[in-house]
This record gives C-alpha cells, sequence and structure tokens, in this order.
DNA sequence: GGTTGAAACTGACAACGGTCAGTTCTGACC
DNA sequence: GGTCAGAACTGACCGTTGTCAGTTTCAACC
C-alpha cells in the first residue's frame, strides 16, 4: 500500500506510476503547509510535480482527496509510533490517551489542514485510500489496551473491548470535531474535556479489583 | 430567530428581507429535494427566488451554509415534536432512542442531502444559523432525561447529566457519520449499533434499585 | 524490429461558486 | 417634498475544479 512496497517487482510503467505518486504526495504537502489548503491549486501542484494536470486528477479523485492520503500517511506513522511506546503498567486511560494524544500532537503542526482532514475522513470513498484500514488498525489497538486492563482486572471483562473501543475513539473525534469546528475551544480546555469523557465511558467498568483509573 | 417571529415591529426593509429569506429557503428546498445537492446551482436558486444570484450570497455564504440553514429548521422541527412527545416511565435509553430516532427518521427521507449536513455540521460558521442554539437545545433536553432517570433511581446520580448527554450524543453521530459516509452499513446495523454502543455508555451507571435498562 | 491493443496521460473546455465595484432603494431628518 | 447616508441589491467578472476526446507511451506477442 506503500509507495515503496515493492522495488523489485514490475517495471517501467508501474515504477513511473510509483515516482509519479511519490512526487504528488512530496509537492502537495510542501504547497499545502506553505500556503494553505485554499491557497493551492490543482493546477500549481500539477505544473511542480510535473504532470499535466489532468492526470492529478487519476491519482486522487478530487483535492480533498489529496490532502486525506497525505494526512493518512503521516497520521498512520505517528499512531504506529505511538502505539510501539505505550507506556505499560499505567492506567488505561493513559495508555489510550498517550495513542490519541499523538494524534492531536499531529494536527496541532497545522490547525488549518487538520480541519480539512477531520471534516473529510468520515466521508472519503475509501477504495482508493486506506483509510478504513487505517481506522481499523487503530481501534484494534485500542481494543487490545482496553483487553489488556481487562485482564489485569482494571475493568469489568463484561464489555467487548471493540466495542468499548469505538466509543472512546467516537468520543475522542467528537472533541476533536469541536475543536477544530466552529465552536473554538483552547487546547486546555479540549484536553480536559478529552479526559473527562472518555474518563466517563471507562469510569463506570472499574474492576473488581478496586484498582483505581488515574486522576 | 425563524422568519415569521415577528409579524408587526419593523416594516418594509425588513419585511422585504424577510420575505426574501422565506423565498430563497422554499426554492432552495424544492430543488434541493428535486435534483440533489451538486445538480442545484446557486444561480438556479437565485432565478427561481427572483434575485440577482449575487444577492443569494448575502443570506448564505456558501452553497453549504444554504443547505445547513435549511435542515437546521426541519431537523430542529422534528426534534422539538419528538421531545414533546417522549413517553414517560420508560426506561432511560428508550427515551433517548425516541429523540435520537426522530433525528434518524428525518435523515432518512433523503440520504444524500443529510450526508452533506452532517459533514458540514461540525464546522458551519455558526454566527449566523443558530446551530449551536440547536445543538444546545437538543443536549439540555438529553440531560433533563438523564437528569430524570437519576432521580427515579434507574441511574447513579455520580455522573454528571451533561457530560452523559454529550458523551451519547457523540456516540450517536459517529454511527451516523458511518451509516451516511462511505462504510455502507445498512438500516438494521445502524439502529442496532446505535442501541448497543449507547447501552454500553449508560449500562454501566445502571441504578441501585437494579431496575434494568429495557431488552 | 514491427504491430497492436490497452493503459497512461494531456490540456482545451465547460460550468461553477464566490467577489465586488457600482447602482438602486429606503427611511430619517430637515 | 427634498436631501442624503447607508443598507440592500445586482451581474459582469475571476479563478477554480473537474471532464473527456484525443494523443502518447508501453509491453506483450509475433
Amino acid at each position: 500500500m506503500t509507495p515503496e512496497a515493492v522495488v523489485r517487482d514490475e517495471s517501467r510503467t508501474e515504477r513511473k506510476k510509483r515516482e509519479k505518486l511519490t512526487r504528488i504526495m512530496r509537492t502537495a504537502r510542501q504547497l499545502f503547509e506553505r500556503k494553505g489548503f485554499d491557497a493551492t491549486t490543482m493546477r500549481e501542484i500539477a505544473a511542480k510535480a510535473d504532470i499535466g494536470h489532468g492526470t492529478l486528477f487519476l491519482y486522487a479523485r478530487s483535492k480533498e482527496d489529496l490532502l486525506v492520503m497525505m494526512f493518512r500517511d503521516e497520521v498512520g506513522r505517528a499512531v504506529d509510533e505511538a502505539i510501539a511506546s505505550v507506556p505499560r503498567r499505567r492506567a488505561l486511560i493513559d495508555q489510550l490517551l498517550h495513542v490519541l494524544g499523538a494524534l492531536v500532537s499531529h494536527h496541532e503542526r497545522n490547525v488549518a489542514l487538520a480541519r480539512v482532514f477531520v471534516k473529510e475522513l468520515p466521508f472519503v470513498d475509501d477504495t482508493r485510500h486506506g483509510v478504513a484500514a487505517f481506522m481499523a488498525n487503530l481501534l484494534t489497538h485500542m481494543a487490545e489496551l482496553i483487553a489488556g486492563a481487562q485482564a489485569a482486572g482494571e475493568l469489568a471483562t463484561e464489555p467487548p473491548p471493540k466495542l468499548l473501543a469505538s466509543n472512546v475513539f467516537a468520543i475522542f473525534f467528537s472533541v476533536l470535531q469541536r475543536w477544530l469546528g466552529h465552536q473554538r475551544i483552547d487546547a486546555a480546555e479540549r484536553d480536559s474535556l478529552i479526559r473527562a469523557r472518555i474518563a466517563l465511558q471507562l469510569e463506570c467498568f472499574r474492576g473488581k479489583t478496586g484498582r483505581r483509573a488515574s486522576r
């Protein structure tokens, strides 16, 4: 799925396509970050990537698609790193916030672009870029953290981990939307809301061992 | 805030503006429903509403804005009716689903338009149309239902009703996004997901009286 | 090396959303 | 009734995205 997945397999046409895609993504990232989403035009990206601007639409169905493809790569990497570095032996909520916090941190680098990404995310046609795979990956790992806490007796074993993970993410995502959307809340309020509201979902299942969730 | 709010107060200019707005909204609704969102042009709406197409942009900042204004009115009415007809003496989750179900029902009338609405909702600039007021109204009433259940001993009194209402809506909204977004789930799965996931948030606080949530 | 069918590519084109400088309307005040 | 400031309105105009009929490139096969 990543452009560099296979180096020696199919050649010429395939390689040129792959290189072209790489060039498109790099150019798009540069321009989006330098000039912003609206101020960057598809013609401009095509020109700088040295292709006809009609060709660009063979690689990304729309301008929004292009941004989502680019973000999915970056955010995917950030999430993978965060998952790999989850602190062991901490309260479940801190582990979850470690992962979700990585998402927030990335979005904080460029709020305007993140706004477009978050707005499009639930609605992109997924057949092309693996947004569904990205989400599935994130939810699976969150579910594993939850299952871990259940095994450790921190959490009741009753709720299905996947379902609980979905709820936690939904709650997180709604705060994200509110932060990036019209309702201007600042970083501090955003973070405390995320924590309080996720805690509200987890708290109830606090385990039989009596071990308290953090804070 | 509604166009018919004040009939005898300011006149001529004010009245013409109000009538114009009404005409715009009616025309927009007709065309959006008949031809769909993309196929309807702002020029077309303006022509049918008998105004210059530049004028249209004085009333709605963008095409998406226009749809949101229109939907907010309709959905607002649907929600008000649902709130007024909430079944007393039923389990909390059924009361909440009664309200949220009204939302779903409305969206089911035209899924394509609902998709645009749900996509824009968290991101509209609210200074113009009272989306924030609409949301506040909905959340307040949900919180009241929750508080009622707490008073009746169905639910622990510990969680703040407003916060719990926010979580419930976030969970509901995420399923809505999934239904209207790329992941094609059907009505049955949508409804069972909404119920199961909201139940997961409420269940944990199930009250001391031992009265079970429905189902 | 030639042939060929299909895939990749291209840019002229159409139609759109949104802007804004200029025009018209309106009601308050003389 | 006359004047006038400001609000409401208008449509020519701009730059954009996205399309598609025609062109080029490629690799597989003879």
